[in-house]
DNA sequence: CAGTTGACGGCCC
DNA sequence: GGGGCCGCCAACT
């Protein structure tokens, strides 16, 4: 039985690591395919399961939350972040070290 | 059923 | 380096 969209892409912001970040594209091509960027953001957005989805350690390609209107708040989801051991740099996270590395990247 | 939207990504200026 | 436009796919109205 083949997994909706949505699932995979909720099963896979689900693996990020703690203290690691992934970009939406990354994520994307995690669940499937790379160009579900922009359904990756809509997935979260529904966002049925917050409190088990770390939506917050998705981010864009930039390292840099979506806009400040997320789920409760950009400033929240800096603040989870660096509760993780995740550092900011004016406002955007070091992708080059907190990037999730994934191990079955394609 | 068809059109529009959207928590994005990549390329161009 | 910063800003803007186009393209992608699935979900929503």
């Amino acid at each position: 039985m083949e997994k909706n969209t949505f699932e995979k892409i909720y099963d896979v912001v689900r693996r990020i690591p703690k203290g690691t970040v992934a970009t939406y594209g990354q994520v994307a091509a995690l669940a499937g395919n790379r160009r579900w960027a922009r359904v990756v953001g809509y997935a979260l957005h529904v966002n049925p399961d917050s409190e088990n989805i770390p939506c917050y350690r998705v981010v864009t390609k930039d390292g840099r939350v979506s806009d400040e209107f997320a789920f409760g708040g950009a400033n929240r989801q800096v603040e989870l972040l660096e509760a993780d051991g995740v550092r900011f740099q004016d406002g955007h996270v070091i992708m080059e070290e907190y990037q999730w590395d994934t191990p079955w990247v394609e």
